[in-house]
DNA sequence: ACAATTAAAGAGTTTTATATCTTTAATAAA
DNA sequence: TTTATTAAAGATATAAAACTCTTTAATTGT
């Protein structure tokens, strides 16, 4: 695996697929995101179901239904993706799991990586999807499968 | 989850303790390894089978018998650890677990992400054993549970 | 040769992550 | 009010990761 979980991974990329398809109050449903990401259907559904009784992103039932985001829900940073998926162990972990590891008592690799993992968090805590969403409406970025 | 597999963080802490705990021709077991890293004695066992088989730690079976760490094996880096048991995902994957994020066609975090990833690898690869262990033994560091 | 000690190997079990299938509830349009 | 459409929810199923237990093999010292 890589840094984030499977499931995690789904996520961002829905949330990006949905940030990028609903401009102006149109929504997409579970197939189209499904197939847009490269995705088990069901499996994104259970997904997104739990993001989006979190807030994170919006939904609606019925005919012309689907998944959809608002302003508020764009200006949110990545991170709230990633916490309600995976958690904040990525963000503030030790990278050996020590449970005592600390500035006062750290691991080998402290603080080495303690930098690296505030990289981390500056990107993906300090930007909005909306700002990631910009650069794939822009085409400098894409989902390609 | 962190960054690692739980499994790796294992692997990591019981190549640090042995290391620490191994100077000239001494060997130490897997109960004391197990314990001083706080893990399950069987499994590290077979995590320690792995590492040994692959060159990465030494074994000896019998009276003072043990795990030990030759010359050679404290001066590789610590991604030989980290890359037997997790791969090389972590180092080179895509962070949204896209196929064709390349820097012709890159993902909304592909540049950010690169540069963090290269941080790890920097860290990671460019590291020995046995520099993260002078540390340990300075008492600089500490594998405290 | 024998007994004791240690890791290696084999064969599970349990838990968590990932994935699928079916049924229900909400909504919109005719 | 009926039908079609869509997400939500519930119930499993499968696979992978984490963990345990038992047996075997190698080595040492007596």
């Amino acid at each position: 695996m890589g840094v984030f979980s499977r499931t995690c991974e789904y996520a961002m990329r829905a949330v990006f697929f949905i940030a990028h398809r609903t401009p102006e109050g149109t929504r997409v449903g579970i197939k189209d995101i499904s197939e847009g990401i490269d995705s088990p259907a069901h499996f994104l559904a259970k997904i997104l179901q739990d993001l989006s009784r979190r807030g994170i992103i919006h939904s609606a039932k019925g005919p012309n239904g689907g998944f959809y985001m608002t302003e508020e829900d764009l200006s949110r940073p990545l991170s709230d993706v990633v916490e309600a998926i995976d958690g904040v162990q990525i963000f503030k972990g030790c990278a050996l799991g020590l449970k005592q590891c600390s500035e006062k008592n750290p691991c080998p690799l402290h603080h080495e990586f303690k930098a690296i993992r505030n990289d981390l968090t500056k990107l993906i805590n300090g930007t909005s999807i909306k700002s990631f969403n910009e650069d794939l409406l822009n085409g400098m970025t894409s989902l390609k499968k």
